[in-house]
RNA sequence: UGGGGUGUGGCCAAGUGGUAAGGCAACGGGCUUUGAACCCGUCAUUCGCAGGUUCGAAUCCUGCCACCCCAGCCA
């Protein structure tokens, strides 16, 4: 991670201010989550952004937990957030910091604005206050309140401090321009009273600052050298600036904003992954459908592919929208070296075997064709086997390549078998087949002289054991959603289980995660019992070829 | 409507006056006891559009167009 050399906006800045010796001391960047909700994948670009440079130019980077608003934050996120930043494979070691822990001094920086008269108590109401702050094309109106003298300010802000009003009916504004076509300029509000417990300060305080005035300053007292963060704080850099500029502080972080992340038939808004929670479309935060570090995490997702995933997409300012494609690809490319292979079965299909008589035989496989490291296994073949009902077709579409009535298919690590008759139930559907096996045809040491063109999984019925297969889809069928109604956007498909089988060797093996062949890569999920393993879909194999 | 941004192949993205990197996807081929992986090859005469400057422009200038963000006592 730490020596490649990243080229985007951002990193060349910095590498100019390092040549320019513009920055004190080290690069010093922040990751500042606010705890009212679980990262997301978009939240992993910003964190790879933020402790990927200082990783790179041996900086330092600050997790900052942004808790300015009681009302909606807890400390559940604040752990939460921790696992998913140490998951992804961060450490902020000492760097552990809240805003609350500068409430104290956010304080006295307002008492300064008061005294330069650059701020002012507003005796209006929440609705006086956005009528007046004008339209996009209206200027706005300066509050009566605005030119109150000093003193009175200082008393009223104190008394505001204190406790001695209600919620709301009072705020602390910043004396700059109604007028100004940057509505975040118009007498911005700095900070409200809230008198609420606060997961930090407990009831220490019932006024809170917000975002604009909070943000910069701590930025400033952490030296942060360069404060990243998305496209739509771009307007309120003015104001970032503007703080800074009228309070006595010797730091000036600059604000570099670049565009967040965004997934085709992904939503990542925390309002609408809740209601999804909530609605119990997903079973929790962390399900493994939910775009969540959690829900990718219990989907078996590397963290690696994460990170891969986010040096691929680059940094820029332009608004994107990433297919799923290449997040599949990170995954599968993270999981090809070292995930051991085994054979599974969605649907099984049983297959008697004529012509075997006898015990059943033994054949070694190897864990990975290429990687020997992961060892081998022992199957067994014998007069019942299990084939997936996939892989068998009375009717085959073009080039189709598995087992068909008359047609000979090779079992993988196995025998080649011929399929004699297909034995119906009472409603026509397939039950079972039946098919003879050719001994001489045996994997390694094939005489046969035999050539079929496709190759299947298999479970011999002795070997087999019985799990329960979930394959997961996109949670949504529309590539932008939000736009419709949630509930007709939903993907019904979006998790399938099955009542499979896997040889038995598969769940003995420790490993976390398995590739089953010509399937997808699996996690067994830690939780689920040995009687009923349960798997879960973390991506599709690619697909050369698809029927029809 | 005022302000702030962004426009390079299907999706990302390099490039900052010298004649369009790379990745994903797609397509064709090789290899193959995973229709996987792997390996080869193809894929922008053109950079939102129109003018202009220049020997030379995706890069500079002018005009236009499209899209995104902003009117929380959220962050």
């Amino acid at each position: 991670m730490k020596n490649e050399d990243l080229r985007d906006f951002i990193r060349n800045r910095i590498r100019e201010d390092i040549a320019a010796e513009r920055i004190p001391g080290s690069v010093t960047t922040r990751f500042p989550p606010e705890p009212n909700g679980y990262l997301h994948i978009g939240h992993a670009k910003s964190i790879c952004l933020n402790f990927g440079i200082a990783n790179e130019f041996d900086g330092v980077t600050y997790l900052r937990f942004d808790d300015t608003n009681p009302l909606t934050e807890s400390p559940e996120y604040v752990t939460a957030i921790q696992e998913d930043i140490r998951w992804l494979g961060f450490d902020w070691q000492e760097n552990l910091t809240f805003a609350s822990d500068y409430f104290p001094q956010l304080y006295a920086f307002a008492e300064e604005l008061i005294e330069r008269e650059k701020a002012f108590v507003c005796d209006l109401s929440q609705d006086e206050i956005r009528e007046t702050r004008g339209t996009f094309s209206r200027p706005g109106v300066e509050s009566p309140y605005r030119n109150r003298p000093i003193q009175e300010n200082l008393d009223l802000f104190r008394r505001m401090r204190k406790g001695e009003f209600e919620n709301g009916t009072r705020v602390l504004r910043a004396k700059i321009d109604m007028r100004s076509p940057n509505v975040n300029m118009r007498d911005p509000v700095l900070y409200r009273i809230i008198h609420a417990e606060h997961h930090r300060s407990g009831s220490d305080w019932c006024i809170y600052p917000m975002y604009d005035f909070t943000h910069c300053i701590c930025d400033a007292l952490e030296g942060i050298t360069h404060s990243l963060c998305t496209l739509e704080f771009e307007d309120h850099r003015p104001l970032y600036d503007w703080v800074l500029d009228n309070i006595n502080i010797n730091f000036h972080p600059p604000q570099i904003e670049f565009s967040r992340l965004n997934l085709e038939y992904t939503l990542m808004s925390k309002r609408v992954l809740n209601k999804l929670v909530q609605s119990r479309v997903v079973e929790s935060w962390d399900d493994p459908r939910m775009p969540t570090l959690a829900g990718l995490r219990n989907r078996g997702i590397p963290a690696a592919a994460v990170r891969e995933f986010c040096r691929r997409i680059g940094v820029t300012k332009q608004d994107n929208l990433m297919e799923t494609e290449l997040l599949d690809y990170c995954v599968r490319n993270e999981l090809e070296q070292t995930t051991p292979r085994g054979m599974a079965l969605r649907n099984p299909l049983r297959v008697d075997i004529t012509n075997f008589e006898g015990e059943e035989v033994e054949l070694s496989a190897n864990w990975h064709a290429k990687n020997k490291e992961l060892g081998s296994r022992i199957l067994t073949f014998g007069s019942t086997i299990f084939i997936d009902r996939s892989d068998f077709a009375e009717d085959p579409p073009p080039k189709y390549k598995r087992l068909v009535p008359d047609g000979i298919v090779r079992l993988r690590y196995a025998f080649i078998i011929q399929c004699e008759e297909v034995i119906r139930d009472n409603n026509g559907e397939i039950e079972s087949l039946r098919a003879r096996y050719f001994p001489e045809s045996r994997s390694g040491e094939d005489t046969s002289g035999l050539r079929p063109k496709g190759v299947i999984q298999f479970v011999s019925a002795q070997n087999a054991a019985t799990v329960q297969i979930r394959d997961y889809d996109r949670l949504f069928n529309t590539r932008i959603p939000g736009r419709d109604e949630l509930e007709s956007e939903l993907n019904p498909d979006s998790r399938i289980v099955y009542d499979g089988m896997v040889e038995k060797a598969v769940v003995d093996h420790t490993a976390p995660s398995f590739q089953f062949e010509r399937i997808g890569y699996y996690l067994r999920d830690p939780a689920s019992t040995t009687s009923l393993p349960i798997f879960h879909r973390t991506a599709k194999l690619s697909e050369g070829w698809k029927p029809k």
